[in-house]
RNA sequence: GCACAGAUAGCAAAGCCCGGUUACGCGAUGGACUGCAAAUCCAUUUUACAGGGGUUCGAAUCCCCUUCUGUGCUCCA
């Protein structure tokens, strides 16, 4: 078992190595902050959260470098727009950028180098490149020369270079371009553009180049992974080949290129122009941050993914579930720590004295988290690694609630359970929620926004009690309305009556 | 047009690289429990792999052809 990596660029999947032995330098293109983040950006970062997320888990050390493009045309226009400086729109951007992803519970990158402050490098770069004559200066600014390096065209779309020749070429005379392919390493300011001092006049950093000067800052010539959108394989990343390898001559920049799939809303792609279009925070006032990752995290991080109301539905179920687990297990020890029982037995390793129900259950609970394990090394088959922890989540349940097993034996197994959860489902797959959160989830007496609404809850439950004990349906069925309309739903378990908050 | 990806049971989606064994889930149906509902559990939903050829003892999986869909070729996660 050792862990395979589909390359975009090679098309295959392969065993994973990496340039330096127990590390990993993983780059992820990062958003251009001029509008607040959407769900695709959830999907993207997400996906690679996990990604980072099991590098660790399975002992690599991740150097995790993703940038902000906070200079770009679209910042510009914003802010024109709003009459303020492109800095006001971008840094707010970010911060809401950080806030959502946090809420997502997507871990941190070690860097978030912005283009505004590795100008420098940029400038660096692009004069390396007029040297070596791949780039040539033109009175709107810096441009590559693909004819310097034809046999670099389409290294990760496999498109050939006469076919793009053969497409639109008309808008090479309002450029500088000499070959409607070529792109731009350096842009000229029009008057009021933000701009810095550049050997070729006034301006800011082509789009491509920011990548591969942090790229080529942060980790050296060449590097482990690159990661994105699938829309940024063309141009953007060929771009970067581009310029990262013509500059350096050290080839390949990078060892395994990464896409992950897109988001589409009911069976359309999401774009402002179809009205479909949703911010994270839009989403998150529907949904949970941790139902919407169970969501994005249940579909294998290349595919696309089709958001309808029926998938989040069942992410909202499933991860119901998992959490009512994890809180369920967590009370047990709780009450177990009360009743003194610290000394439980730890499981697996301890004999399983009380019966063999609970040693094949937890026998069943190990291979899931092994087979777990295993579809995570398969170029990280969150699905798959998914489909076994919810399994995990429907057995745990069954054991605490089983007579069967002493009160020892079911401490220890809630004590084993808690570690099961939070190994993967916790560490890995980043879907559990804080223990209080959990623990509230499965005893709601411990949710303090209950005690608000106690009294006069308990009130008409008494009330339905004597109705029902008069079977007198309609008054019982009545008062459960009443409590329905509150926001408080009623079941009748066999344990008795149990009434939770919407 | 060119390029890339995809087409799997009612829905959704793994498996395909490394041919031979059940995906998992939702929904539906039946049953247990229940005043009803909800939840839970059990069972059924099973000769599913776009179509056609080929290779093979054996193909969802490999090869060829066809059809259809998505995406990229301009800013995009």
């Amino acid at each position: 078992m050792a862990l395979h990596v589909y390359d975009t660029r090679t098309r295959e999947k392969r065993l994973f190595e990496t340039a330096r032995t127990g590390e990993v330098d993983m780059y992820v293109c990062g958003i251009t902050p001029y509008s607040p983040s959407h769900l695709g950006h959830a999907r993207c970062y997400i996906a690679f959260d996990l990604i980072h997320r099991w590098l660790e888990a399975s002992g690599w050390t991740v150097n995790y470098v993703q940038n902000f493009t906070d200079i770009d045309d679209k910042i510009i226009n914003a802010a024109a727009e709003e009459g303020v400086d492109f800095l006001e729109v971008a840094n707010r951007n970010i911060a809401d950028y950080y806030e959502v992803m946090d809420e997502l519970n997507v871990l941190r990158a070690d860097h978030y180098p912005r283009v505004t402050e590795v100008v420098p490098e940029i400038i660096d770069m692009v004069q390396q490149l007029i040297d070596k004559e791949h780039a040539y200066v033109a009175e709107d600014g810096v441009w590559f020369s693909i004819a310097s390096a034809p046999e670099k065209y389409g290294m990760l779309t496999g498109q050939s270079i006469d076919a793009v020749k053969a497409g639109a070429g008309g808008r090479v005379e309002e450029s500088g371009k000499r070959d409607h392919k070529d792109f731009a390493l350096w842009k000229v300011a029009k008057p009021g553009e933000p701009s810095w001092p550049s050997p070729w006049g006034d301006g800011r950093p082509g789009w491509h180049i920011e990548c591969s000067a942090m790229s080529l800052k942060h980790f050296g010539e060449q590097f482990d992974i690159h990661g994105g959108g699938h829309d940024l394989r063309f141009p953007h990343h060929e771009a970067e080949i581009f310029q990262s390898e013509c500059c350096t001559g050290k080839t390949p920049l990078v060892q395994y290129w990464m896409h992950n799939g897109f988001v589409n809303i009911d069976g359309e792609k999401m774009s402002k122009s179809l009205g479909n279009f949703w911010t994270v925070r839009e989403a998150l006032k529907n949904y949970d941050a941790l139902v919407l990752r169970h969501a994005l995290l249940n579909a294998h991080y290349r595919s696309p993914i089709d958001l309808t109301e029926q998938l989040l539905e069942d992410a909202k179920g499933h991860h119901a579930k998992l959490v009512e687990a994890y809180g369920h297990a967590l009370v047990i020890t709780e009450q177990a720590k009360k009743a003194g029982m610290q000394e439980a037995p730890r499981l697996p390793q301890a004999d399983v004295a009380s019966n063999d129900f609970l040693a094949s259950k937890l026998g069943l609970l190990e291979k899931l988290l092994q087979d777990a394990a295993i579809a995570m090394d398969d170029d990280f088959n969150s699905r798959q690694a998914l489909a076994k922890v919810s399994n995990g989540a429907r057995l745990i349940p069954q054991i605490l609630n089983n007579e069967e097993i002493d009160e020892m034996d079911t401490a220890a197994f809630a004590m084993y359970a808690i570690d099961w959860l939070e190994e993967f489902a916790g560490t890995v797959l980043g879907l559990l929620p804080e223990k209080e959160v959990a623990m509230a989830v499965h005893d709601p007496s411990l949710d303090p926004a209950r005690q608000a609404v106690k009294d006069q809850v308990e009130q008409l439950l008494a009330r339905r009690a004597i109705a029902r004990a008069a079977k007198d349906w309609d008054s019982a069925d009545e008062i459960r309305d009443a409590l329905a309309a509150m926001g408080v739903s009623v079941k009748d378990t066999p344990d008795g009556v149990v009434w939770t908050l919407d």
